[in-house]
DNA sequence: CACTAGATCTCGTGT
DNA sequence: ACACGAGGTCTAGTG
């Protein structure tokens, strides 16, 4: 079963969803009447109320209240979870080696139980500077190379985005994986992914890491995945993205007011 | 009514629960299937997959993925909230002006809908901070050490300002940096910053580093700028019921081990 | 409004 | 595992 949700589950059955939902490594969605005590880095305790609590597979355990970002408490991932039953009270610890630390939270009443199965293997992809530098190439192809022709931006995959498609002087496909910042073997990884969608092309396609500098791992692996590097350095006057974003909030709002 | 969770609901259900749910000022919880798109003090994308949605009554908006203790997307309290329905499909925007931000989410499938009107008013109590430190080092000087006596906190210098200021027993000045956790070298040069403050001071200024534990670079810039290092704990007692809260922690403990 | 500094910061990355 | 830097940091507190 992909989800399950359940309304004013007793504190056995709320145990047993809990129990469910950790098995399956899904992510545990809680509305309850709880409190909460932390012992680790600080301490902290907080007195009964009406929270949303969630645990996720990977071991982040969060308690929400309905006011801030941020949850009020909170285990990182890698924490242990368990529930547990004690004198029919419901309770959920989250616990952790290093630093040592302890999430509890003593339940009084559910009111909605729930875990949901989901598939997602997408990251997110964050352009700040890289959308600089994707403008300047564009406009001044011949700083990645003599020759070079750029052909697409944001060139949707079944991997993702590739930054810049293009061809060389000699035709050769060219795919461009941009990064404002000292790039590591991730990006390496990353321009793999993107060539590995060409792999039935007749012709051979070249990748190019354009970053202002890049590890010595990913130096490696660029050799070894027969890819190529170029340095740039991301353009850095802020006049103009700033001039943009405003654009951009003028065409929303006039679009959706 | 408390509380609404429903499975499945189609397009036009899910808009009507979540204006539902704003109107009320409850927490929205939504499992869906989704694309996101942020703009605003940088700019993402996020390709389709599964995610959770919740909306806060104070405007917070998440998105959470199944990993990760942070939200892969979000906009932050007081952000302007509203769902809409084009050509069939759901959009939840989240906007704010200052500064310009826009989040939005692209809905193509729901699986669990919900909203939670709880009842909250506690909050949370917290100690272990580094302003716990402040007030101890005052009200026991000598804990730094014998015959200190503090004189300023947050002291202002043209460098930032000074944790706390005072003179040993030989009336030498000292300035001291808190960290209540383990302090790096970035600490140490903070330390520094302030003692050149005082260059043009005519008698020897004590910089005094106080954390309860130190890297072992931040060790040797110490030693070659003549700074000190006193190791201290922040204290972990909560502000009224000290004695109160100890057996409250006592009791937990014996309860579950 | 702005500016500052701390945080159970978290998260990635390099050593 | 530890140390360091960046973040759409967030958040509380001042001026």
């Amino acid at each position: 079963m992909k989800f399950l949700s359940e309304k004013n589950p007793d504190q056995q059955r709320t145990f047993e969803i809990i129990n469910e939902g950790l098995s399956k490594k899904a992510v545990i969605v809680l509305m309850v009447c709880c409190r909460v005590i932390y012992e680790g880095r600080a301490r902290s305790k907080l007195a009964s109320g009406d929270r949303m609590i969630i645990i996720k597979s990977d071991g982040s355990f969060m308690i929400h209240q309905d006011r801030n970002l941020e949850p009020v408490n909170w285990q990182p991932p890698k924490s242990q979870c368990k529930a547990s039953l004690k004198k029919g009270i419901m309770y959920i610890e989250g616990k952790r080696r290093n630093p040592p630390e302890r999430l509890e939270v003593e339940i009084h009443n559910t009111y909605i139980a729930s875990y949901f199965n989901g598939e997602d293997s997408k990251d997110l992809e964050l352009t700040g500077y890289e959308e600089n530098m994707r403008e300047l190439v564009f406009e001044n192809p011949e700083i990645i190379e003599e020759g070079f022709r750029p052909s697409n931006r944001e060139y949707s995959t079944p991997n993702g985005f590739i930054d810049v498609l293009g061809k060389d002087k000699n035709g050769n496909l060219m795919v461009i994986e941009l990064k404002s910042r000292r790039a590591g073997i991730n990006a390496v990884k990353q321009l793999k992914k993107y060539l590995d969608c060409f792999s039935d092309h007749k012709e051979f396609v070249r990748g190019i890491l354009v970053a202002p500098s890049i590890t010595g791992d990913a130096e490696e692996l660029l050799e070894e995945y027969k890819l190529e590097y170029k340095s740039l350095e991301p353009p850095r006057e802020f006049g103009n993205d700033k001039n943009l974003t405003l654009d951009f909030f003028n065409q929303a709002d006039s679009k959706n007011y």
